[in-house]
DNA sequence: AGCACGCCGACT
DNA sequence: GTCGGCGTGCTC
C-alpha cells in the first residue's frame, strides 16, 4: 500500500523534531559498509574540553523517547567520537540494566547534567545495525508509531538484545601442544581415557567437542589435559563459511517459456524497481525468482526471500538448495535463539548469498543486498499484529528503494494495494497466464444451495461428485475454514449458546478430545452435560467445523482414507509432513482441511475440491473480508490438477446471484478486483484512503472508551475533522470483549498520508501525557489489516 | 514495560 | 506477626 509520496518520503514525512533529530543519520549515513562516524559532534569545529561528550540511546521501552549518558570514563573523547551509530550499550536504566542503541553523540542534553550517568560497556564497538538499515528502522517507528527502542528490538536477535556479543558460534575444537605431540606412545597408561583422547588427536589433527563426546570420554578429561598443558583449544571456522565461493549454480536452470522469458526481460537488476509478478499457481513464478537470484548472485551480491507464515517449509528452502551451490540461511519462527543469531551474522557478514525468512526478515543486515522478493505478497502474515505494527512488505518498498535494488512481489491474487499501485504505473506489472505444461485452470461451478437440503453441510451433487471421483481413483479436497466439530453449542430448549467466559465469543466444539475451546483466548473446558441456563439436556452442536466433516465423510466412504488437515491435526512436528507425502502417494483419498491447505502445497493428483461455505466472508464486517475471500477461493481452487488430470471445483453457496460471486467465478480475479475497487473508491477506504486506528482496552470497558473519546477532542482540536481527514468512533471492536479485556477503536481516515501521519505524532505526544494512558492499553496501528 | 515503594487483607 | 494483592511513580 504505497502512494506517490511513501517512497520518497524518508525526511518529508518526519515532523519537524523528528527530523533534526533523524537529520544527521538521515543526510549523512553511507548505504555502504561499513558505514562512518556521522554524528553532530563529530563535525564540530569546536570541541573545548568544558563540553563534555554525551551518548544519545534508544532503549528497549515504551517510553517514546532517547535517553542520554555519559561515555564510559576509561574512554578518552576521542574514542568517544569514533563510535557508530547502532553500537550496542550496556547501561544502568532505573533499578535495571539495559542494552541500548546508539543514535547519536552530542554535546548538550535536555536533560540535568548531573542526573546523567555513565554507560556501564560497550559492548562491541562494531555496530550491530548500521547504514541503510538502522535508516529503515527509525524510519519504521516514526512512520508506525511505536517507540525506536521496540522497532530496534525486533530488527536484534534475542541474544545481541540480551548482551550477548555478536560472534559466529566457532565450535570449540582441541588440538595437541606441541609438548603433547611430543608425548611418547603408550604414556599416560594409568588414565586410559586421557591416552585414548591423546591417541585420537595424534590421528585427526582437530576434535570438536561434540567429537569427543562422541567418542564416550566426560569433559572433565578436557579439562584435566588442559590443564597438564598437552592439548589446548584452536582457532577454526565455523563449517559453515567453507563452503565454495566458485560454482553459484548446483543445477541448470529450466528453459523460461515464452511468456516466462518476456516477463523475465523486463526486470531490471540494476536499479530500483517493483514489479509485480501476477501469475496463478503452476504458472512458473518461482523459475523467475530462482532466475532472477542467479544474476544478482553473479553479480557478487545477496538475494532476500520473504514468505508467508506458514510457507517456509523444508521443501522451499529444500528448492533453493537444489539450484544454488551458495549458502542459503533460513529465518523462521522455529529457530532457537543461537540458531536466529547464526543466521542473522551470516547475512551480515555476506557469508550467506540468500536468506529466505518471514515477515521479521526485513530487518536483517545484508551488506551486499542486491533484490528483494516477496513471495504470496497478498498474504497478511506480512503485516505484525501486535506491538510495532509493521508491513514487511511495504518496508521492502522502502528497503528497494533506498539500495536501489529491485523488488518482485510474486501472486497469483494480488492485494488490492498492489493491484493499485501497478494500475498507477508506481509498479510494473507482469502477466504469466498459462500453467506449466498447457494444464488448463480449473472450472468452477457454482452450486446454489438455497432451500436445497443439506446433510452434515454436503448438498447431495457434491456428495454424489464426491463419490464418482473416488470411485475413479481420484483424490478429493473438501475446504471449510473452521477447525474443531461445531463453531457452537446450543440448548434446543432455550436457546442458550456456549459462550467464553473471557471474551464475547462463542465457544468451539471439539470432538477429540470433547471439550469447549475458545479459538481467541484459548480457554478450555468439558461439554456441559445439561444447559446451564435450564437445564435441559437437548443440547445440540450448531454448524460445521472440520472435524464434523471428517466424521460424516468417513461414515459415507468408510473404505476412503479421509486425511484432516488443520492445527489440532498438524500440531506435532512432522504430522504435516507425513500427511503430504501420504497425499503424494496418489492413493484415492479426501482431504478435509481449513486455510492450511489453501497456502503452499500443491496436490497434483486431487481433481475436484468442494468449497462448503463459499460466502464466509462476504457480509463480514471487516471490508477487507470480501477480499479474503475471493484470495482463498482461488488459492483454494488452484491446488487441484495438473496437464491430464484437470481439477474442478464445487462452490456451494447460498449467495449465487451476489455480484462478487458471479463476478469471482465467472469474470475472474481481475473482474472481482476491479469491482471491489470502484467500491472503495465510493466508500472511501483503502488503497484510496489512508487509515490508522487508534486501539485501546482495558478491564473497566469505561477507561478505554473514555481515552478513546479524549483522544478525539485531542485529535480535533490539533486538525478539525474534514473531507481530507475525518475521524470514526469510538467504536466497539469487532470481537468487544477478549481475554477479560474490553476493546474499543477510533478511526482516522485521511486522503494523505502525509497529513495523518503528522497528526498522529502530535496525537500521540499529547495522549502520553494524560493520567488516563496510563490506566488502558492502547497503540497506533497504520495501514491495519484488521479491524478488530 | 519493568521494577520499587506503599498500603490493606488472609495465612504459616 | 508476615506474604502478597495491585495502584502509583520513575526511568537519561
Amino acid at each position: 500500500m504505497l502512494p506517490e509520496n511513501f517512497l520518497n518520503a524518508s525526511t518529508k514525512n518526519i515532523q519537524p523534531q523528528m527530523r533534526s533529530r533523524c537529520k544527521s543519520l538521515i543526510d549523512n549515513l553511507d548505504i555502504g559498509y561499513p558505514s562512518r562516524p556521522i554524528f553532530s559532534a563529530y563535525n564540530l569545529n569546536s570541541t573545548s574540553n568544558s563540553m563534555p561528550l554525551i551518548l544519545q540511546l534508544a532503549l528497549p521501552t515504551p517510553l517514546r523517547r532517547r535517553f542520554d549518558y555519559l561515555p564510559p570514563q576509561i574512554m578518552s573523547d576521542a574514542e568517544v567520537r569514533q563510535l557508530m551509530p547502532g553500537v550496542l550499550i550496556r547501561v544502568p536504566f532505573g533499578h535495571q540494566e539495559l542494552i541500548g542503541v546508539l543514535l547519536d553523540i552530542k554535546t548538550s542534553t535536555t536533560q540535568d547534567l548531573a542526573k546523567l550517568r555513565p554507560v556501564l560497556a560497550i559492548i562491541d564497538t562494531n555496530p550491530a545495525i548500521s547504514g541503510e538499515l538502522l535508516e529503515l528502522c527509525l524510519w519504521a517507528a516514526d512512520y508506525y508509531q511505536c517507540p525506536e527502542g521496540e522497532a530496534l528490538s525486533t530488527a536484534l536477535p534475542t541474544l545481541l538484545r540480551q548482551g550477548e556479543l555478536a560472534e559466529l558460534r566457532s565450535e570449540a575444537c582441541w588440538q595437541l601442544t606441541t609438548e603433547g605431540k611430543g608425548l611418547p606412545l603408550g604414556a599416560l597408561k594409568r588414565s586410559p581415557k586421557q591416552a585414548h583422547l591423546l591417541t585420537v588427536l595424534q590421528e585427526h589433527n582437530q576434535l570438536s567437542r561434540s567429537d569427543i563426546t562422541a567418542l564416550g570420554i566426560p569433559r572433565n578429561i578436557i579439562k584435566t589435559l588442559t590443564d597438564k598443558g598437552l592439548i589446548e583449544t584452536a582457532k577454526t571456522e565455523s563449517s559453515a563459511s567453507t563452503e565454495s565461493t566458485t560454482a553459484i549454480l548446483r543445477q541448470q536452470h529450466l528453459t523460461l517459456s515464452k511468456q516466462q522469458a518476456i516477463a523475465f526481460a523486463q526486470i531490471n537488476l540494476n536499479q530500483f524497481q517493483v514489479s509485480l509478478l501476477d501469475g496463478a499457481t503452476g504458472s512458473g513464478k518461482t523459475e523467475i525468482y530462482l532466475q532472477a537470484i542467479a544474476k544478482v548472485l553473479a553479480q557478487g551480491q545477496q538475494a532476500l526471500v520473504l514468505v508467508p507464515e506458514i510457507g517456509l517449509t523444508p521443501q522451499t528452502i529444500a528448492r533453493f538448495q537444489e539450484r544454488f551451490a551458495v549458502l542459503i540461511v533460513a529465518m523462521h519462527s522455529g529457530l532457537n535463539d543461537r540458531e536466529r543469531l547464526d543466521a542473522w551474522l551470516h547475512a551480515k557478514s555476506g557469508k550467506a548469498r540468500i536468506l529466505i525468512g518471514t515477515r521479521s526478515a526485513i530487518f536483517t543486515p545484508m551488506p551486499k543486498l542486491g533484490i528483494i522478493i516477496i513471495d504470496e505478497e497478498h498474504d497478511g502474515s506480512f503485516k505484525q499484529q501486535d506491538g510495532f505494527r509493521y508491513s514487511a512488505r511495504d518496508l521492502a518498498v522502502l528497503r528497494a528503494n533506498r539500495l536501489q535494488i529491485p523488488l518482485l512481489l510474486g501472486t497469483a491474487t494480488a492485494s488490492l494495494e498492489t493491484l493499485n499501485n501497478a494500475q498507477q504505473g508506481r509498479y510494473q506489472h507482469l502477466s504469466l497466464t498459462s500453467r506449466a505444461g498447457n494444464a488448463k485452470p480449473p472450472d468452477i461451478q457454482l452450486l446454489d444451495i438455497r432451500g436445497k437440503t443439506l446433510v452434515e453441510g454436503f448438498a447431495g451433487e457434491t456428495t454424489a461428485a464426491i463419490a464418482s471421483e473416488i470411485a475413479a481413483g481420484n483424490q478429493v479436497l473438501v475446504f471449510l475454514n473452521r477447525r474443531g466439530y461445531a463453531p457452537t453449542l446450543e440448548c434446543q430448549d432455550c436457546g442458550w449458546l456456549a459462550s467464553c467466559a473471557h471474551c464475547d465469543l462463542r465457544m468451539t466444539v471439539h470432538q477429540t478430545p470433547r471439550h469447549l475451546h475458545c479459538h481467541h483466548c484459548g480457554h478450555q473446558r468439558a461439554l456441559p452435560r445439561h444447559c446451564p441456563h435450564c437445564k435441559s439436556s437437548r443440547l445440540q452442536p450448531l454448524g460445521q467445523g472440520t472435524e464434523r466433516s471428517e466424521i460424516a465423510l468417513a461414515e459415507w466412504f468408510p473404505q476412503t482414507r479421509i486425511i484432516r488437515v488443520d492445527r489440532d491435526s498438524t500440531r506435532n512436528k512432522n504430522a504435516m509432513n507425513k500427511i503430504l507425502d501420504e497425499v503424494h502417494q496418489g492413493e484415492a483419498c479426501i482431504l478435509v482441511g481449513t486455510q492450511m491447505l489453501a497456502k503452499g502445497h500443491h496436490f497434483a493428483d486431487v481433481t475436484l475440491v468442494v468449497i462448503i461455505d463459499a460466502d464466509a466472508g462476504l457480509f463480514s464486517t471487516d471490508f477487507r473480508g470480501p477480499e479474503r475471500m475471493g484470495q482463498l477461493l482461488l488459492q483454494v481452487a488452484g491446488r487441484a490438477g495438473r496437464a491430464e488430470k484437470p481439477g474442478r471445483v464445487i462452490l456451494q453457496s447460498l449467495h449465487c446471484d451476489h455480484p462478487l460471486v458471479q463476478t469471482l467465478v465467472y469474470k475472474g480475479y481481475h473482474a472481482f478486483t476491479d469491482l471491489i475497487l470502484q467500491e472503495r473508491h465510493i466508500t472511501q477506504l483503502p488503497p484510496y484512503r489512508y487509515l490508522a486506528l487508534l486501539r485501546a482496552e482495558s478491564k473497566r470497558p469505561e477507561n478505554a472508551l473514555d481515552f478513546l473519546k479524549l483522544a478525539r477532542q485531542e485529535a480535533q482540536t490539533l486538525l478539525a475533522s474534514s473531507p481530507q481527514l475525518h475521524y470514526l468512533g469510538p467504536l466497539p471492536a469487532m470481537i468487544e470483549k477478549r481475554g477479560d479485556r474490553f476493546r474499543f477503536h477510533l478511526q482516522f481516515n485521511s486522503a494523505q498520508r502525509k497529513s495523518l501521519q503528522q497528526l498522529l505524532t502530535q496525537l500521540v505526544a499529547k495522549l502520553e501525557n494524560h493520567a488516563l494512558s496510563k490506566r488502558v492499553r492502547w497503540a497506533v496501528d497504520v495501514d491495519p489489516l484488521e479491524m478488530g
